[in-house]
DNA sequence: TATAATAGTGGCAGAGTGCCCCTATTTAGT
DNA sequence: ACTAAATAGGGGCACTCTGCCACTATTATA
């Protein structure tokens, strides 16, 4: 038997990308009530008649908002409870999906009007609608705990990058730095990359090796953390 | 505005004891259609008007079944898809939970008709209801996951303990054997535990110091992996 | 008193770690 | 041409962490 009382389904996207400087995550200002005219993390009811399973309403919410393709979605976590909502009890599933920097089209899509790039980190992205300021929270650390040990963050890539893009994908998402040399023992160890045989100059310098993800290796989990455990490096610890 | 298609929610729990040997889980038997008869992890549909969360719902759907406080429950994933219930488009989110053994009272609550404790893994819980086959091996994988760096298995037992039971609880969680000096090495630096100043004798044997988790220190993160990264002990690899 | 079984600890060889510093490669400037 | 500057890439060292073996300690029983 259904529920007796009605409940509000939805789902609820944190899609980030590399800003300049720092991790930067998609929001939409809401139009219509409850919250109208706060910024919100992109989201959609999920419809039983057109979604197939609620990965895909996932997908195809940012899908329909940005135009275009996401190399990783991921869930993070189920909320549900009688505050979050207004209009009553509602539950939400947060994914984490992210995009190359390049590869993102804001004019594509329908409904576009509203959308913003914002630091996921930091005092610019709080006093979102709803639970999102802790949904976000979740989600970016969902975030700095898979590039620990898995090679997540070369997902904010495009198909081609050098190993100090790479390394530097890792940081943002991490928000700490790294040793050079560590990293880049750690990930060519990994054997998950391979040499596109060009190279990369950004000025006059030595230009850099350009690497690609080894078809088949695009979701490695690593034997050892990609940070060690010895020291903190930088900022934030544990 | 709610969905306009009816779309059922509900929640599953797998709950883990330690057995003899090996980890067990709970299911039930399931008297109403679809799959009447067959076995299931517990689990219930969400009731706006009497849970005041989801995870609220979880816990109280355990405790009606089982009469026992769960020191542990945590949640694992959410699924919903139109095809995991025969009578259409349904979201369940899995939630695991541990028990000390000592703790069961399978005759409090009010239907215990066809609970039944089960090896967690194995062939004994293949063919379980609607998707629970792989909502276990979900429940089990995180399970696993978790204890390779988080003190989690230890609320298997009960409040006292000594090292060489805290040590099969891993063991068992795990499914691989760990070397006895590195685990006391690793969770006496780690400080989580305390001294009772009493001792426990098993037979003729020299008596072993009996510990209690130290206050606060009850969902300890291991700085360092439990099992090291050198080399696999015995059955499952990675 | 010897025996058997488990509890608890010392210590070692080797792998993993951060880190320093060296060399290589490019362009711009003189 | 030659030097300077900046980044790419790697060698290697001191230190830590790892699994593992072996040793001592403690208990009851024969």
């Amino acid at each position: 038997m259904p529920q007796s009382t009605p409940l509000l389904v939805t789902v609820d996207v944190a899609v980030f990308r590399l800003g300049s400087p720092g991790l930067e995550v998609l929001l939409v200002e809401r139009e219509e009530a409850p919250f109208a005219g706060c910024m919100a993390l992109p989201g959609g009811i999920v419809r039983p008649e057109s979604d197939a399973s609620l990965e895909d309403c996932a997908a195809r919410t940012v899908a329909d908002k940005l135009g275009v393709r996401l190399p990783y979605i991921e869930q993070v976590a189920t909320t549900g409870n009688a505050d979050r909502d207004p209009r009553g009890w509602s539950i939400t599933t947060l994914y984490l999906a992210l995009v190359a920097h390049a590869g993102i089209r804001l004019s594509a899509g329908a409904r576009v009007r509203g959308l913003h790039w914002r630091p996921a980190r930091g005092p610019e992205v709080t006093g979102l609608a709803f639970d999102h300021d802790r949904l976000l929270a979740d989600a970016v650390e969902r975030l700095a705990a898979r590039a620990q040990y898995t090679s997540l963050p070369a997902h904010l890539l495009g198909p081609d990058f050098t190993l100090r893009e790479l390394q530097e994908a890792w940081e943002t998402v991490m928000d700490r730095s790294l040793d050079r040399r560590a990293f880049r023992r750690r990930v060519m160890e990994a054997g998950i990359l391979e040499d596109t045989g060009r190279q990369f100059a950004e000025g006059a310098m030595r230009p850099a090796r350009v690497y690609r993800a080894r078809p088949g290796h695009e979701r490695h989990v690593f034997s050892h953390n990609m940070i060690g455990s010895r020291r903190r490096a930088d900022g934030n610890a544990d």
